[in-house]
Formats: C-alpha cells, structure tokens, sequence
DNA sequence: ATGGCCAATTTTATTGGA
C-alpha cells in the first residue's frame, strides 16, 4: 500500500487551517508532521480536522514552537520531547506509531545567531536529537519530519555565499545534518532530486519569494529501509503562492510500504 | 506571477522567526 508523509511549518495553524484544510483535502496525506502550531492543545483546532477526515496529536504551546502529527488512521504509543531536555518547555518534539511505523514531527531550534545563547541552544537541542535517534532500531521504518532550520548543501541556498555562516547555513550545521543521517537515514527529497534551487522557506521580507531567494531546511528523513521504499518525493512551491501564506510550504513523500 | 514582513501577546510596542 502507498503511504503519502508530508511535513509544514504552518507559521500559526490557527492563521493558516483554511489553507491547510484546502491542502489536506487536494493531497490527501496519511499524515501530516506539523510545527509552529503555536497554540496550546486546548485551542487546537481538533474538530475542524476531524471533520477533515484527520485525528491529531499535539506537543502544544502557547505563542511559540508546538508541533503535531496529523493522521487518516488513530495513532499508539505517542511521545512528546526529548528526554535529555526534560526542564525545556519549548514543544518541539511529537513521536507516534502509524500503523507500525514510527513518525516525528520536530522543530529544530533557529538559532538567532552564530554568536548567540540562541545558538548554543540549537547545538545542545541537536546533540539530544542525535543521542535520541542513536536509542532507536533504525531497522525498523523510522520517518523523521520537520523544521531542521539547517540547509544540508548548496544546493538548498539561493544564495550560497551570502547565507554562508549563518546559523542556518555554516560548517557545523552541515556536519550536523551529515551526522544524523549517519545514524540510519536518508533526505529523500535529496534522493528523488538532485536538482538545486528547490527551496520549502522564503523570507517575507524583501520580496524573497518573488526572487527565489530561499532555503531548503524542511526535511523527510526516513530510515534507510524505508527511503529505499520511497517512490516520490517533492516541495509544494505554489503554497507559498496566494494570500496568507505561510513562510514555509509543505515537503511530502510517497513510500510503497507493505 | 508569486509582491514590499508576519503572528502572538506583552497590543499602538515587543519578541521571535529565519
């Protein structure tokens, strides 16, 4: 059977559930990772998704972060957080079974700046993230989705030389993107496209979009056995299209599974 | 075309995003 992943960092689901809604029902993803929801699980919009055809579970936070996992099928066995950042209240990790296969939805920390707190935090949320991945069987199908807020090469930079340093693209970020598939898993946009210039974030400002100027930081990470099941893989450019866009537009996957 | 920040809260400023 055909099993459609996609992740987004809506920017805010309350601003963005219609375009959501209009994007579940067209694509029709099994499931759906979600960051940025930036609402507590009280206000999530649980019901109007229902009627969507899709249950959620929700790491939820008020203003910030917030992370979910949509899904056509009830989920088990659902984990929220890294357990090496148990005192941090940011809510940046969902973990679910989806009809035995594991499923994250993460938002890895921006970053700020190179020279900043901010940083050091993306560093220490990374080297948790590692010694996560590194507990699990990766023989086992494993898909990790989200907001990695790293651009693994240039190719995922408009701009190579002017982003180069920031936090979002430098030497460490790439080697830490390089490590975590190390672990067991493969980008499998990168693997169904070898193309640069496809990028999942623009800039409001600035008429990025309009420019291209942009970066690929959302990511499907799926455990090697399963990314050799990967049949499609693509960035849903037009999202960013429109009114009330969010920043960021959806990455999917299709895997033949079973 | 796809447009010149956006979203939430602390709301007429501030914080964080990336």
């Amino acid at each position: 059977m055909q099993l459609k992943v996609a992740t987004w960092n809506v920017n805010s689901i309350r601003i963005r559930l219609p375009r959501l809604l209009l994007w579940l029902e067209e694509h029709q993803p099994d499931v759906m990772a979600l960051q940025e929801v930036k609402v507590m699980e009280e206000l999530f919009p649980y019901a109007a998704l229902r009627e969507a055809g899709y249950s959620a579970v929700v790491a939820g936070q008020r203003t910030y972060n917030g992370v979910a996992i949509l899904t056509k099928t009830e989920v088990a066995e659902v984990g929220r957080g890294l357990q090496e950042m148990a005192e941090d209240t940011a809510a940046r990790l969902i973990v679910a079974d989806v009809a035995g296969i594991k499923i994250a939805s993460i938002y890895v920390p921006n970053g700020g700046t190179v020279d900043s707190a901010k940083y050091a935090y993306k560093l220490e949320w990374l080297r948790c993230l590692k010694s996560f991945l590194a507990t699990q069987d990766v023989s086992r199908p494993l898909i990790i989705c989200g907001d990695m807020n790293i651009a693994p090469d240039e190719r995922d930079v408009a701009n190579s030389e002017r982003w180069e340093g920031t936090v979002l693209y430098n030497e460490d970020m790439r080697g830490e993107f390089a490590n975590i598939l190390a672990l067991g898993f493969i980008d499998v946009f990168r693997q169904c496209n070898q193309d640069g210039g496809l990028y999942s974030w623009w800039d409001y400002r600035q008429l990025s979009f309009v420019r291209n100027d942009g970066l690929r930081i959302d990511h499907i990470l799926a455990s090697n056995g399963l990314a050799g099941c990967c049949t499609a893989a693509g960035i849903d450019r037009d999202m960013r299209k429109g009114e009330a866009p969010s920043d960021h537009v959806p990455v999917w996957a299709t895997f033949e599974v079973g």
